[in-house]
RNA sequence: GGGCGCGUAGCUCAGUGGGAGAGCGCUCGCUUCACACGCGAGAGGUCGCUGGUUCGAAACCAGCCGUGCCCACCA
């Protein structure tokens, strides 16, 4: 060690992470150990596909705990040698993008409809330039050992190329079509989207109930609905065929009021006779189930709502008017005609977009789908084959539910940020052309094309992530060497949206499933049990911790506190963290300022070493299994034990006097447990093990590349665990005897032994000298008798004793007082005679201890 | 409506058939030559409730209460 870093090593004595971090990551990004060269086979390698962030995203809580399971295993797999590759990249996100730009233009009294879509889309891109990396620079604070030179965005030339092509290959297997069909309308985004990104939200409305006058009589039909305003496109009317009260009305008709249309009664067995009147009005445009019935029947499809949310020209007075207000003032129309029954609270569940928060307005529109059936058949089998295993458990259900049960998908959007999609009209004569690359001239008739106006959903985009990331449909070096990927952990509210499509676009395009193995972690929620949003303000802002506890702390705290069920954000954790960081800095300097100059090697000479080095193996073995078994948990607080409660509070503390002694035996078995736990913890802690290696005499490169331990077999020794461990429990018993004496911390007592001879240590740490001169035995401890002495106040002791003794005496009169008493032996549980028993027992163990 | 999960120390959470645990907090004592982000010693729990299975239940089963999430086209 040079002079400048003992020195360096003497007068820190406490790690500081700020300090460090930046130097220390700058140092692997400059040896290049994030970027593997694209060798060798997916088997024999290890690589990742980081779940793209928002481009407009800002690292949260998620980010930061996923972020710290993959680098975990990526940098476990790199240590044991392998080609490890972690990709990284970006999401286009095109709702979420185009909303903040929307809003920088609003801000500027600008629209985009001003801007028009060529140099609206210019002005994303630039936004894009200047912002887009701020959330990979944030990965590179939680030390995230991703491959920064492959940075990937979903709106590359080359991503773009992979997702036509995708568009392309399943529109000509017929699976992606246009059509006419009822699609979730967000008036927020204006746009189509996705049934998952619909939300349910219970809602309070009102039940209407609404007199339908049968044509060419006097009778009425009563019908029951929340969104009266729709009723100028109703249709038809259905009743359950089996409604005795309806019987005789089905197939004779109704006439709509205000509208005066003719309405068919038919019967349906969806219908429940217990809701409402047992009537229900059939509106095909605005409703999905009167929609898919009206399909079956034949029936017209009248659009009252538009897709700007107002009321269409179809709605006659009500032209123009928005939705709500449509309803009041149907409703206060109907009132006047005196077709209103009645009004009821009703509470309800009712979609939201999950992008914008308005609520959705179920219409007709001219979309694109993609059929999923087909795509989904070998994406459920390969989970249930588990040639992808979905862990926890329980996900492998819900994701094999969901699958099975799936519907097509709306893949169009109404945005302008996006891949738009690759299809070509020619309105002439009405040509369609889809292609991978922008025809010149319609095929046909020659004529000028028009490119769809649409974009794609930013997931028909994420779904190719694994394999378009690595250069597909190219036959790229890095797509031989990396595909399919190893893993994936990721949030379950993206098990539809995103995992389960790339598992079918795995197998459709790149030929296999796109990684082994998927961990469904758990979810960190806020300190008050709510959920983390920046909208309740309940976030936390993982790069407030790293600024003030450290990167390694934050990543230590988040897989501690992480575990399969959701858990509350837990400050104490990252705590820990923090503190482990610096304990491990201070023991470091413990072992590295006071070893003799040796190789490390374990060379155990008494049974304190044996056991040290038989716990280090078993900790390894067991870290290490915990590890690739997604349990981090339990993974990171058993090395904390182990390195905490072993090896600094036994470990170091037995062999002190021996490492000060220049020993070589305990100096080099020391600097070989040092350089072990080091890169047993670096996959949790990479920075202060990385700047702890750099002083380590073994040191040559860095810990990133460092081998990854493998537990010893040979170093086990369960004898001298068992030595060592009931020598810890008489020190500890010896100790808690002290305490209850009163005698003074630094004060050496005089005992003798009896019998077997405990380990040379347990004297030393509790102060105790077992071949002291003293007198009477005072007590007696598991084998050792104290005496009596000088160094033993025996007046203290005997008042604290005889004080102690007078509490316990108590306690024992007490206990035989309730166990004499009859009634309370016959009467009482049996359980708590016994813990009485139990408890008197314990107290007259007590008193005899004392003596 | 269906499904999944949770209820264990003051707090946040482990433990899933045989002696109730961790971290934090709390109490007492230590400026012991790595670390006060430290060291030593403690206190603290009817393991949601009720019933059942078992020699034995915090753990398994049933019901109930409380709580969270996901899915679902009853107006």
């Amino acid at each position: 060690m040079s002079a400048a870093d003992r020195k360096r090593l003497e007068e820190t004595t406490r790690y500081d992470p700020a300090e460090v971090e930046a130097r220390v990551f700058a140092e692997w990004i400059e040896g290049g150990y994030f970027h593997p060269p694209a060798e060798g086979t997916p088997e024999e390698n290890f690589s990742v596909a980081i779940p793209p962030p928002n481009v407009t995203g800002a690292l949260h809580m998620g980010h930061a705990l996923n972020g710290s399971m993959q680098d975990a295993l990526v940098r476990l797999n790199r240590m044991r040698g392998r080609n490890s590759l972690w990709i990284l990249g970006t999401d286009h996100a095109g709702i979420a993008t185009q909303a903040v730009v929307e809003k920088a233009l609003k801000a500027e009294g600008k629209t985009r409809q001003e801007l028009g879509r060529e140099a609206f889309v210019e002005r994303v891109w630039e936004w894009k330039a200047e912002y887009g990396s701020r959330i990979v620079e944030q990965y590179k604070r939680l030390g995230a050992s991703c491959d920064y030179e492959r940075e990937r965005f979903t709106l590359d030339a080359d991503y773009v190329r992979a997702v036509y092509r995708v568009f392309k290959q399943l529109y000509d297997k017929g699976y992606i079509y246009r059509d006419n069909y009822m699609v979730n309308w967000d008036p927020g985004s204006r746009s189509a989207i996705s049934d998952l990104e619909v939300e349910n939200r219970e809602v309070e409305d009102a039940l209407y109930s609404i007199d339908y006058p049968l044509e060419d009589s006097d009778q009425v039909l009563t019908v029951a609905t929340v969104r009266p305003e729709t009723m100028l496109g109703d249709t038809a009317i259905a009743v359950n065929p089996g409604d005795p009260r309806y019987a005789d009305l089905i197939g004779k008709r109704c006439v709509l009021p205000l509208v005066g249309r003719r309405l068919q009664i038919y019967p349906d067995e969806m219908v429940d006779p217990a809701f409402g009147t047992g009537a229900l009005k059939i509106t095909p445009a605005h409703d999905p189930k009167d929609f898919e019935m009206g399909r079956v029947l034949g029936l017209e499809e009248i659009s009252v709502i538009g897709p700007d949310g107002r009321m269409t020209e179809e709605a006659g007075e009500f032209a123009g008017l928005t939705a709500a207000e449509a309803r009041t003032a149907v409703v206060e129309a109907l009132r006047a005609e005196g077709r209103l029954r009645g009004e009821e609270p009703y509470v309800h569940s009712v979609p939201f977009s999950h992008r914008s928060g308005e609520r959705i307005e179920p219409l007709i529109s001219l979309q694109w789908f993609c059929r999923m059936d087909e795509l989904a058949a070998p994406a459920i089998e390969v989970v249930e084959r588990d040639e992808v295993r979905i862990q926890p458990g329980q996900w492998k259900r819900v994701y094999l539910d969901w699958m099975r049960e799936i519907r097509p998908w709306c893949v169009s959007r109404q945005l302008w940020w996006g891949h738009r999609i690759p299809v070509w009209y020619c309105d002439p004569c009405e040509e369609t052309i889809v292609a991978e690359q922008a025809p010149e001239r319609c095929g046909k008739c020659g004529g000028e094309l028009r490119q769809e106006e649409d974009v794609l959903d930013t997931w028909f985009s994420s779904a190719i992530w694994p394999f378009a990331t690595l250069g597909w449909p190219d036959e790229t070096p890095e797509l031989r060497a990396f595909y399919p990927t190893s893993f994936l952990t990721t949030a379950r509210e993206i098990l539809f949206l995103w995992v389960a499509r790339m598992i079918m676009t795995g197998i459709e395009f790149a030929g296999d499933v796109p990684f082994r193995d998927v961990y469904v972690h758990s979810v960190i929620q806020a300190r008050d049990g709510r959920r983390m949003s920046k909208s309740l303000g309940t976030g936390i802002d993982p790069l407030d911790e790293i600024d003030v506890h450290g990167a390694d702390a934050l990543r230590f705290g988040l897989l501690a506190m992480s575990s399969t069920q959701d858990v509350r954000f837990s400050d104490a954790k990252v705590e820990q963290g923090r503190d482990l960081a610096n304990k491990l800095w201070n023991a470091s300097r413990l072992i590295l300022l006071n070893a003799a100059p040796v190789e490390p090697a374990p060379r155990p000479l008494h049974v304190e070493d044996r056991w040290i080095l038989s716990r280090l193996e078993q900790t390894i073995l067991s870290v290490t299994e915990k590890l690739e078994t997604y349990d981090f948990a339990h993974a990171v607080q058993e090395a904390y034990s182990f390195f905490w409660r072993d090896l600094c509070d036994w470990y170091l503390e037995i062999v002190k006097p021996r490492l000060y002694d220049g020993e070589e035996e305990v100096s080099a078995t020391l600097l070989y447990a040092l350089e072990r736990v080091l890169a047993l913890l670096h996959p949790v802690m990479p920075f202060v093990s990385e700047e702890i290696w750099s002083f380590h005499p073994a040191h040559q490169g860095h810990l990133v590349v460092h081998p990854f331990p493998v537990a010893d077999e040979a170093l086990r020794d369960a004898a001298a665990e068992e030595d060592v461990e009931s020598g810890i429990e008489l020190t500890q018993k010896l100790r808690a005897w002290r305490d209850l004496a009163g005698v003074p911390a630094a004060a050496v007592l005089a005992a003798t032994t009896d019998g077997v001879e405990p380990p040379e240590f347990v004297a030393r740490l509790s102060r105790f000298e077992f071949d002291g001169v003293g007198s009477e035995p005072v007590a007696s401890i598991g084998p050792v008798r104290v005496l009596a002495s000088e160094q033993l106040d025996g007046e203290a002791v005997a008042a604290r004793l005889a004080k102690r003794r007078e509490e316990l005496q108590a306690e024992v009169e007490r206990g035989e007082r309730k166990l004499g008493n009859e009634g309370f032996v016959a009467k009482a549980p049996a359980e708590v005679v016994e813990e009485e028993r139990g408890k008197l027992e314990r107290y007259r163990s007590e008193l005899a201890e004392l003596g």
